[in-house]
DNA sequence: TTGTAGGCGTTATCAA
DNA sequence: TTGATAACGCCTACAA
């Protein structure tokens, strides 16, 4: 009953005596056959099993397949334990998924570099984050397709982002009103090193247009405006949002001396781990500690003591980014997307 | 400089004066040419921006894309909230991204239900979860490509499983050999309905082959088994893993008499909610309650306090269904994913 | 070692 | 309203 190959729009129209086109057109293009005959096709295909147009073939012909690409920073693998991510991916999916897209993660830096030219797959890209010397981002925007592109600005691309300076300010001078003289700031990504470490005096002052270093320099810039100052080795890098890593940050900065009373996290995940690490420690949170974060998380809402942060808005940056990028006119439009201090009880 | 369509393997070969085949073999078959010569040709095209063969053209003519889909049960959007399915996607992505292949994500329900074709595009299928009555489903079986099944047994693909009734008995056991005598179980996906509700003696009885179900039998026979009893109304149906949908059943349990003093939780997330409830209505965990999860997912081990719960190996299980796709022998094995008790704070 | 040519499954143009 | 036919860009026998 059922052959090994699957059927193809030739093999049905040789079978229903028919032209190809014919069946093509009761597939795509109704006004082009008779209601009565289309109905007929359409029936003997779904009987015959055929279920329409090979993809490949199509996006061959036809130069587009409806596959949306996500071009993300890191590993796929690692994306998928980034809440931050996943919110921002959600977004993606929910209007993607109401327009009959499908959707397709592409990472930069995937181990095997070989390429595979999937990038001529995708009718458009989502670009989230900062891609320097990407071989995958430059071939993508070699195909000259539509483009987003969400937390950092390229002049010929519409993209979607957040005042990093104004979130981070805001929070910063949440913590510094209160009863805090001792910080300490766990960043992420702020050097190219895949440890966790302290900055120098020297990468505080490197110059980068780097979401990490916009927040770094709006906390900085508020501690200064609060009389208080802080000094590089009381900043940490942390290579990637993982928990595990914060950990390690989160228990360096509260086994130094002098104590700390106040930690500016650059994420909730981080400030998560502060959290973790203090409660092991028998810091309470917020009397000894006060704590912020970044991103507003699901889990951060949850946490012990909940979590005082800013929402940045990452499901809805990325509902925008996915409808600025089906949007058949393709302005150049800059959204900025508001975020929202979240005052809880960590600080 | 740039023109404005893509170059062509065609366009090249002309360029340079050599026929397509050499372009073509210079990028799949180095054998097919000498060494010096293939050099020039990378070269030349690496400065002409040709980043080789056209992904459509390739796989129509090769029957191959590189592309592996995964289907999953619900909408991308649901699943990209979902810890578990984030872990599993996670043991997908590594193994992927090892073997130089592309992940998409498939999702059977999607609101159009329009059909896109995408089913011809992928080279193999991971299949998520029962897939009852899913069009998709039945067309990407049409394919006759090779499939894994994950969490659900056919027997014409290999599997990828765990032992759900056991694993669902030992914990419940655990929670048993405690001072516990009365009980509330929260279900997932019990019944067929959208909305948080308590299910009926009959529904008590359904046979059905679902994990739900498996886990539900199990944690039945462990109650009678330690002499005690559950009613029908003390078992909640939460139709999906949703942290808000988690808390009304949550509420409603922990608000019922006689007060309950254990809490079978078919997942994490719905274990996290009990937590929340319960610390918002003064009741301690695990002194005047016990909660036992399911799935062992990052949160539960950060939570206050940690859950015990069973881990499935969720990422495992994704890394093992991946392997077995690729794995050219394509045996039809069924694999037992282990899992393991484990014993934190909540219980 | 390199080139020629046919066809993978569609769709669009044009003619019937 | 329907049908023949030429691309779409590539791969691979096979011929040179």
């Amino acid at each position: 009953m059922q052959s090994n190959k699957p059927l193809t729009l030739k093999k049905v129209a040789s079978i229903l005596n028919v032209s190809t086109a014919t069946i093509s057109n009761a597939f795509n293009r109704p006004d082009q056959l008779s209601a009565r005959l289309r109905e007929r096709i359409l029936s003997e295909c779904e009987r015959l099993g055929y279920h329409g147009p090979n993809l490949a073939a199509r996006s061959l012909r036809k130069g587009e397949s409806g596959v949306i690409g996500v071009l993300l920073t890191d590993s796929l693998a690692y994306h998928f334990t980034d809440a931050v991510a996943n919110q921002f991916l959600q977004g993606i999916s929910e209007v993607l998924e109401k327009n009959n897209k499908q959707l397709l993660m592409l990472s930069g830096c995937s181990s095997g570099q070989i390429a595979t030219g999937i990038e001529a797959l995708p009718d458009g890209f989502i670009i989230y984050g900062t891609q320097d010397h990407n071989p995958l981002f430059e071939r993508i925007i070699r195909q000259n397709k539509p483009i987003v592109t969400v937390d950092f600005d390229s002049p010929d691309y519409p993209s979607v982002n957040i005042d990093n300076h104004a979130a981070a300010f805001e929070i910063a001078n949440h913590l510094l009103a209160q009863s805090v003289d001792t910080l300490a700031i766990l960043g992420l990504r702020l050097i190219h090193s895949d440890r966790v470490c302290r900055i120098t005096q020297d990468e505080l002052y490197d110059q980068s247009e780097s979401v990490s270093r916009r927040r770094l320099d709006a906390y900085i810039e508020a501690i200064k405006n609060n009389n208080l100052d802080i000094d590089a080795e009381r900043i940490w890098h942390i290579p990637l949002n993982l928990y595990e890593q914060a950990k390690q940050a989160a228990k360096e900065a509260l086994t130094s001396l002098p104590r700390v009373n106040g930690i500016i996290c650059m994420s909730d995940t981080i400030a998560l781990a502060v959290l973790s690490v203090a409660q092991e420690l028998n810091i309470s949170v917020p009397q000894d500690l006060k704590v912020i974060g970044f991103d507003d998380i699901p889990e951060a809402k949850r946490a012990t003591p909940p979590l005082t942060t800013v929402c940045q808005g990452s499901k809805l940056k990325g509902q925008l980014a996915a409808e600025a990028l089906l949007d058949k006119h393709q302005n150049t439009t800059k959204l900025m997307v508001p975020t929202e201090l979240v005052i809880r009880k960590s600080c």
